[in-house]
DNA sequence: AGCACGATTAACT
DNA sequence: GTTAATCGTGCTC
């Protein structure tokens, strides 16, 4: 019988320019091994953060207790917390001292969607994960991650390989809910979604 | 010690 | 379209 292969993806997945890696997010498979439970979502849109030059990034302020997994080693989460009830998870990117993250903003659920329904109860099913605090509800993501590594195979949290997405399928822009950020900063194109997934997907 | 604000969400009118 | 909820973070005093 063939071993199957390892699903995981490694460091050099990480190890590269931010915008690339928020690009090849798209389409795989985001994982949380809950209490033994498979909670997981295809990877739908995300955005990428980085630079302190980037008025958008918390490194903006450069190394803080917060901000100081970013200037680590690539391939391990930053959770954050923000508006006094949602947490945001991020991966961090590029090389040590190079702070970058990218966003994870929406999901497509497809394992353990029970318990996402629990998790997201009194909402529609198209509502679950559409957004990145509904995203750390749903998967039961908080703090306890910030700073885990996702290369890690012991680690419960990590991104595994998926179906590649075409670039016809991909639209680009503006990041989002960068009111009161500066351009260029504002409306650079950084954001990466795959519109109208699970109607692409339909069995 | 106190302050203003936020990579949001859900429930309003 | 508007707005309340709710608290960690980074800054000022």
């Amino acid at each position: 019988m063939l071993m199957s292969q390892p699903q995981r993806l490694t460091r050099s997945f990480y190890d590269r320019p931010a915008l690339e890696v928020a690009r090849n997010l798209l389409g795989k498979r985001l994982v949380h091994i809950d209490d033994g439970r498979r909670i997981a979502g295809v990877i739908i849109e995300a955005e990428a953060y980085g630079g302190e030059e980037d008025l958008g990034c918390h490194c903006r302020v450069g190394r803080t207790p917060r901000t100081l997994v970013m200037y680590g080693p690539p391939g391990h989460a930053y959770v954050y917390f923000t508006y006094g009830m949602h947490w945001m998870l991020n991966f961090v990117v590029e090389a040590p001292d190079n702070p970058a993250a990218i966003l994870i903003r929406a999901v497509h659920p497809v394992e353990g969607v029970d318990i996402i329904a629990e998790r997201r109860v009194s909402q529609p099913a198209v509502h679950w994960t559409d957004g990145p605090g509904k995203i750390c509800q749903a998967l039961n993501i908080d703090k306890r991650y910030n700073g885990i590594d996702l290369c890690d195979e012991k680690t419960p949290l990590f991104v595994e390989k998926g179906e590649a997405v075409p670039d016809s399928s991909v639209t680009i822009g503006p990041r989002v809910g960068l009111n009161t950020v500066p351009e260029p900063w504002k409306s650079i194109p950084w954001r990466f979604k795959v519109p109208r997934y699970e109607v692409l997907h339909a069995s």
